[in-house]
DNA sequence: CTAGGGTTAG
């Protein structure tokens, strides 16, 4: 066949040599017995070498040279293979080139990396005196679309109006998502509620619109509205009308939703079937999302990744992990939202090793530890207690951004490094980068955590006067236990009483925390009343109350409270240890006895017990006289869920590991004392994290310097 | 022969 012996050096010096290139001529000819081939291989036509083959065939066969294979070759040129340059010397061969080639060429612009050449073409082609039609329109809208440039689309908005093309229904509808891609909802619903036939599509883009621009009840009730006309939503519609009520968090909506599209029959496709999954674990029902994920028939690598995603959302760390796992079993291909997910769980639970192998992988897939990757892995490492590594990762992007910066920040702060947490900070705006409240949350954690109260008074300060960031409820928080903790009690009231919002129970908790450290006990009385009015389920508070009194010695009052805990049938959230050894993740909760090594575990403590007595250590008991209820009197203080942790580690590992421990509670004195023998005696490094912070033991001190 | 609306992420 003549198309595959052609010879493609002697059709380059065709193209270069000549002077003027050989013109090609558009006909109407549909008979050409090529045609059907030649638009076959420009379907298929995935190199540029082809390309140049298929184009010698065009000027070499007039009768192909149709409107049809022109549009597929310009299509081809622009948008497979990307090449512009290429697309505009072939279109500039067109003798007489007609609106329809234009268009074609517009749409080839439109869609390709630099929509911006697609609104220069319009302008060449106005100047030769073609106007645009209903065809032109929609392809311009996209480019402006595609470059959020609302100046331009009013252009073409006004264009639109002077050739009387805003009654077509493709105009209009592009014209409202030009308009709300850039952020102008008002004249997308403007244009909707001016027109006199709306079909599917308008409405879907109006919806849309609503969701993207953070309006999801706005959404939902033109979606309301228009299941009271005769229109019937399909897959698309409803995946856009779920996301809003993911976005929503409300339950019965969902179940509303989700009758809609089974009394309307409407297609489950693959996407509609994530957005479901999606929608159920955001509003909180993990039991439905699993039903429709277990009977999915396929699944991509978004139903996956939303499964994950949406349990890490709601704190099912571990099962998050699971589904991972059977996401490698089913042989599906994490992408770099799975890893994002994962990353997230591995944080949040510390399990550091499959943190590390997370890290691997995505070197090994040769993907850069940069962008949301990149961030979480800081954030994975920080949480994990490998703040070293974290700084490495940080270190080695080559984009950081406010979020890379906040989780370093928050991620030395929670390793007591304020110091390093305030360079960095400095760092930030040295480079010109903006800081946002999440950034502030870590800078005041920072000096709250090192006690550097004069620099977070200047901070919480600058927020506001040089920033211009409104100080949040979190911000208010910070600033107390930040005064309260560093012992300016009153100032920490006064604090309050000035605080320009609602101080909520995180606020009061902060200074109630001030006065156990500091010994306050009428303050904590009063704090403790308002906090049993705003949550009168939380069992912290009495806990903290009753140390507050243990520590005046007042045990008949911490006594009363533990019994007034009991009559209200509080659950005292149980204290929860993990340590990760070898992928496995053990957990232990207080006096637990599950664990297959129970014995060897409990051995372990006696040991550890008699040798720190041997050292002259001395249990603290206040706080063990009163989780004491009955017979285990002496051993309670002992079985806290850490120790067990620790003792399974020292039996379990090779001297010298360092030991790593993520606990769900704080750490109460007697364990920190306790830990900081161990690390001395056992020559460990052990890693504590608790609920606030992290506490890295070594040598017979803790890094927090037994502020916390 | 050309056209518009779709799911997951700090």
């Amino acid at each position: 066949m003549v198309i595959r012996s052609f010879n493609i050096q002697k059709f380059e010096r065709v193209m270069t040599s000549s002077l003027s290139p050989p013109a090609i001529t558009p006909s109407y000819d549909f008979n050409s017995p090529q045609l059907p081939f030649i638009l076959h291989r420009l379907e298929c036509c995935k190199s540029m070498e082809e390309l140049k083959q298929i184009h010698a065939c065009i000027i070499k066969a007039r009768p192909l040279q149709t409107q049809l294979v022109l549009d597929k070759f310009l299509s081809c040129a622009l948008s497979t293979l990307g090449s512009l340059d290429y697309a505009q010397s072939f279109f500039s061969q067109i003798r007489n080139p007609n609106l329809y080639a234009y268009n074609a060429v517009i749409r080839g612009f439109s869609r390709s990396k630099n929509p911006m050449q697609s609104l220069l073409f319009y302008g060449e082609m106005l100047e030769k005196g073609f106007c645009p039609d209903n065809f032109t329109i929609p392809f311009l809208l996209k480019a402006c679309a595609e470059l959020r440039t609302l100046r331009e689309g009013e252009g073409i908005h006004s264009q639109s109006i002077k050739n009387g093309l805003v009654w077509d229904v493709y105009v209009r509808n592009t014209l409202m998502r030009m308009y709300a891609v850039c952020g102008v909802t008002g004249a997308a619903q403007k244009l909707f509620d001016e027109s006199c036939h709306r079909d599917l599509v308008s409405w879907t883009t109006l919806i849309q619109g609503y969701v993207e621009n953070g309006f999801p009840g706005q959404a939902i009730q033109v979606f309301l509205e228009m299941s009271m006309t005769k229109l019937k939503a399909d897959g698309k519609t409803m995946v856009i009308v779920l996301s809003a009520c993911s976005e929503l968090g409300d339950l019965d909506l969902c179940r509303k939703i989700h009758s809609y599209i089974q009394d309307n029959k409407v297609y489950l496709d693959l996407f509609v079937e994530n957005a479901l999954v999606d929608m159920y674990l955001k509003c909180g029902d993990i039991d439905s999302a699993c039903r429709l994920f277990n009977s999915m028939p396929k699944k991509n690598v978004v139903s996956w990744n939303s499964m994950i995603l949406g349990l890490t959302q709601q704190g099912e760390f571990k099962e998050a992990l699971l589904v991972f796992r059977s996401m490698q079993r089913d042989g599906a291909e994490p992408d770099d939202v799975t890893l994002v997910g994962v990353l997230n769980s591995c944080a949040n639970l510390g399990v550091l090793e499959l943190g590390k192998w997370v890290h691997a992988y995505v070197d090994r897939k040769g993907i850069r530890a940069d962008g949301f990757i990149g961030n979480a892995l800081v954030d994975m490492y920080a949480k994990c207690g490998s703040i070293d590594q974290a700084f490495g990762v940080f270190k080695n992007m080559q984009h950081r951004d406010v979020y890379s910066y906040t989780s370093m920040i928050a991620g030395l702060a929670m390793h007591g490094e304020g110091e390093r947490a305030l360079d960095l900070f400095s760092e930030m705006s040295r480079v010109g980068m903006k800081p946002d409240e999440v950034t502030f949350i870590g800078i005041l954690t920072a000096c709250s955590h090192v006690g550097l109260v004069e620099e977070g008074r200047q901070y919480f300060e600058d927020m506001s006067r040089v920033y211009k960031l409104k100080p949040q409820i979190e911000h208010y928080g910070c600033m107390v236990d930040l005064l309260g903790r560093a012992g300016f009690i009153s100032e920490a009231e006064e604090f309050i009483r000035k605080m320009p919002i609602e101080p909520d129970a995180f606020v009061w908790g902060a200074l109630l925390g001030a006065c156990r450290i500091h010994g306050k006990v009428e303050l904590g009385e009063r704090i403790m009343k308002k906090l049993v009015e705003i949550e009168p389920e939380k069992d912290g508070t009495f806990v903290l109350m009753s140390n507050i009194y243990a520590s005046a010695n007042r045990w008949r009052d911490a006594v009363k409270v533990r019994k007034a805990m009991k009559e209200r049938k509080m659950k005292k959230i149980p204290g929860c240890s993990l340590i990760e050894l070898n992928g496995m993740v053990h957990e232990f909760r207080k006096g637990d006895k599950s664990h297959p090594k129970t014995k060897e575990i409990y051995k372990m403590l006696d040991e550890i017990m008699s040798r720190l007595r041997q050292e002259g250590y001395v249990a603290h008991t206040m706080s063990a006289l009163l989780d004491v209820a009955e017979e285990e009197k002496e051993h309670a203080l002992c079985h806290h869920s850490e120790r067990l942790a620790i003792a399974f580690g020292l039996i379990s590992t090779s001297p010298g590991t360092p030991l790593r421990i993520v606990k769900n509670l704080r750490v109460c004195s007697d364990c920190h004392s306790v830990t900081k023998f161990i690390s001395k005696v056992f020559r460990r490094e052990i890693i504590v994290r608790d609920r606030n912070r992290f506490h890295h033991f070594r040598g017979g001190s803790c890094s927090c310097k037994d502020f916390w």
